[in-house]
DNA sequence: GCAAAAGTGTTCGGAGTACACCCATGC
DNA sequence: GCATGGGTGTACTCCGAACACTTTTGC
């Protein structure tokens, strides 16, 4: 075998696609490039791996560093390799993407925040590099795992009430489900439990407030909509 | 931006679970290593990505070059960040699995091929490296997927008999299911077509032959198998 | 009391499950 | 004709879909 660090390695960069969730509204947060390639293009955010850090720890990193965020909801989504997608050279792309509650951060804050902006999903501008396909992979996977996997629960609030997680399902899947269907099906599954205080300053009735169930295991979960 | 070849990179190989079916048993495919680190130990076939090369270029390499296949069903799969993965220094791997028909090639004709052996996804040896993790994600993967794709179909021969599908898909879930309610099932998602031909041989009744249906859309398929 | 939204219950149909029965083949 | 395994059909059950009613709140 050869000397291990003779290898002629491709760099390799980990990009973001952070999903927010805010007045109805499934968000992505895009940055404004202030440099070649790409320039004022957007584009998700990301950053170079370095040698000694993980993964996680380099989407840590970004989130921190740009965006003032941590503590967030992260899984890998897939590795993208064409050999053109970068024009600075060859540079492979590991890609996660994240579940955020907007109103838990200023992205105002972060150092380069001044370019940092949330985009309705269905609204969004041209992307750069290969984002786009990225972002749209990140999108269908969210959108299967939503059916599989609680997690509406890292884009609301700590408590949050049955149509606001009703709105969340339908805002996500593009459809409109049955609210009463739906209520039965998550009270069965048993992910959330009923605080018993309700939600104040409505004109209508005051809807129950919900928390996530933390005790349950997230396995064996299926929501079953058409 | 600082200079683009300036910064290290890791190194990034591509390592392969590759799945097949014989004989009612879905096995693994393993080479044995002649090089530390490792050595004598088995481990998943695997190459270093070079410059210009795709992930699924790096993957047919590996598969003509060490184990004399082309023209298998590849699916990435995850990949692999842990810094301390492999003694030698950092490296990231890629990771796809591979779904072939073992009795269309001779993994005996292989360069390395004397390493190479097929291994029943129950029985498997100690791997090297982090190789187990990336094998149990692997056939993690494929249960699932094969509840909602039709994958069955690249580890079968080009015709098949219903007996045949039912013990794969019993096989790889590692469950029962009713074969009545299995075919119904298979046949109801238009699927696979009788060719009206029939298995000859058999001591008992001969079974019909059907082939999969390739002009349907693989999409909206889910077999729903408890 | 009225409108709007939230909580609760009921009916219906289709799909999944658990079965039983018949057919073809080689001995 | 007999054993074995493959092809076909049927009743039951449950869950999802569709839908109506009651309750709470602010005005």
């Amino acid at each position: 075998m050869k000397a291990f660090s003779s290898y002629q390695n491709p760099a390799l960069a980990i990009d973001l696609v952070v999903f927010g969730y805010h007045e109805k509204t499934l968000s992505v947060l895009l940055l404004n490039r202030k440099e070649a390639p790409f320039k004022d293009q957007w584009t998700l955010p990301g950053a170079f791996l370095q040698m000694e850090e993980s993964f996680l720890q380099t989407c840590s990193r970004i989130l921190q560093t740009k965006l003032g965020m941590d503590n967030v909801y992260l899984e890998q989504l897939y590795s993208f390799d064409d050999p053109a997608r970068d024009p600075r050279g060859r540079v492979i792309s590991v890609t996660y993407y994240a579940l955020v509650n907007p109103s838990k951060f200023q992205i105002v804050a972060g150092q380069m925040a001044n370019d940092a902006q949330w985009f309705n999903v269905q609204e969004t501008p041209a992307l750069g590099f290969d984002h786009q396909d990225i972002f749209d992979k990140a999108l269908q996977r969210l959108k299967a795992k939503i059916l599989y996997f609680p997690v509406g629960f890292q884009l609301l609030d700590e408590l949050f009430t049955m149509p606001e997680l009703h709105e969340l399902y339908e805002c996500i899947l593009g459809i409109s489900i049955d609210r009463r269907n739906f209520r039965r099906k998550i009270l069965d599954a048993e992910y959330i439990i009923n605080t018993g205080a309700k939600r104040e300053g409505s004109q209508n009735r005051h809807p129950d407030l919900y928390k996530f169930n933390k005790q349950l295991k997230q396995n064996n979960f299926q929501l079953n909509i058409s």
